[in-house]
DNA sequence: CTGTTACTTTGACCCAGATCAAGTGGACAT
DNA sequence: ATGTCCACTTGATCTGGGTCAAAGTAACAG
């Protein structure tokens, strides 16, 4: 790690997720409580954070790059069941035991804390509480509106939600301005855009040639994606075309 | 309402929901905080209670029956993303607007606190604020755990994934003895139940009559269930066939 | 520059589940 | 008893996406 990036990574004034992240509401006194219990861990891409089942002993925020959820039956099937970006949470208070695989899709900086004393704080200052509970209903609402893609979309519908998704974000972080082309990186391998959205690779791979055929998106390479016409790409989500990437 | 009904719906000592649902850790003040603030609302199988979009005026908790959260895209597809039974909590504090329908699936009570008053109360008695996290992080581990029926699973594993649900809650409401034969009425029409398993009707119908067929379920007439063995059940459903229902 | 590895694309074929269509059976009203 | 719902079943056919197989591409190591 770079100095530069050790010195954002351990520094909360400095935390590019300060405001969004669990600690969000809280105030100096309550960010120093967390100071003692805090420290940060980083991944490679690929590797395992937590496997199903483990105990765990931390819980902690995504401050950079993508984390994924994922459950697997016994013949090898996989879902993944949630994408975590930068601030998203990674954890359950009061649960003992990881009820899915948590993996490092990019590499990944965490900032954790020892879930003990977490729990413990948590009790004494409901900043964090509340804060918790606003995420996770966020969360509730992500997972019911993948559940509407999972069981009721087509697999062009799929990959165009999953696209905008992903450019949304990205509008979010980058440039608010409207009318504008967004041009981003597929964090995700197309496997890991088949376990998202309950397809097989082969579909996936096949459904992005069809939407750049269609001119719906360009490609350079095999992951750098522009999207020329935002409104386009959420007809083909089968999204209300309104409703959009000025949220 | 016969009487007996209403004196039930209207004591807190006698409520059948009293320690699972939001109000589960309350107090004796607190539940007389809330008292002022509850009002009972009771609705016919198949009437929406709130339409996607309008403003909420109120929280609450299911008492009886079963309600179901249904999203819609413009062309008329319909995805279930939640089955609310007795305790569950429909609402969200700090949201204007309901994001999806909520529907009476059967005759449904409710027990229903007005919102404003409700999202003041939660600053003030930290045991709801608590408890209603800990519902919210069961509904997502709930939702997630769908997401892996929906995204994953055949026909035939869906059909029997929803029949062990309904089958495990039932069993845990009646009769904990393990080892007994499993016997519920269908609370879903098989409309219902392709929503929520984001199949058709007539698939829905099918494999019922498959499983039927291959002795996994017996049925009297068409909603009468009885699960001979619920191991075998939980095989077909692609589930562990060990943790089970017991939990 | 060449082999290896990991990821992606494309083609050919097949099947689970959708679609379209006809019928069954029970409840309730006339 | 007879019509007419409404929920459900069953059959015939079609098709989107899965499966199997082969080949293309880029990055990287030796």
């Amino acid at each position: 790690m770079t100095l530069k990036a050790l010195y954002e990574h351990t520094n909360c004034d400095a935390c590019p997720i300060r405001h969004r992240a669990v600690c969000a509401h809280c105030d100096k006194d309550e960010l120093d409580e967390l100071e003692v219990i805090k420290y940060y861990r980083s991944f490679e891409a690929g590797q395992t954070i937590i496997w199903s089942g483990d105990p765990m002993n931390f819980v902690g925020s995504v401050v950079s790059g993508i984390a994924s959820l994922t459950q697997t039956m016994e013949d090898g099937r996989t879902q993944m069941v949630g994408l975590l970006l930068p601030s998203d949470f990674v954890g359950r208070p009061g649960r003992e035991n990881a009820p899915y695989d948590v993996q490092a899709t990019t590499d990944l900086v965490m900032c954790c804390f020892r879930k003990k004393p977490f729990e413990d704080l948590m009790g004494s200052t409901p900043h964090i509480a509340h804060r918790l509970l606003q995420m996770t209903l966020d969360e509730l609402d992500a997972a019911r509106e993948w559940m509407l893609v999972l069981g009721r979309k087509t697999a062009r519908e799929k990959i165009a939600s999953l696209l905008s998704i992903i450019a949304r974000r990205d509008a979010s972080a980058h440039k608010p301005g409207a009318g504008r082309q967004i041009v981003f990186d597929l964090p995700l391998t197309r496997e890991a855009m088949a376990d998202y959205l309950g397809l097989t690779l082969e579909t996936v791979s096949r459904q992005i040639s069809a939407l750049k055929k269609d001119k719906v998106i360009t490609l350079e390479g095999k992951r750098h994606v522009t999207i020329p016409d935002m409104r386009r790409l959420m007809e083909e989500a089968g999204d209300d075309a309104d409703g959009g990437f000025l949220v």
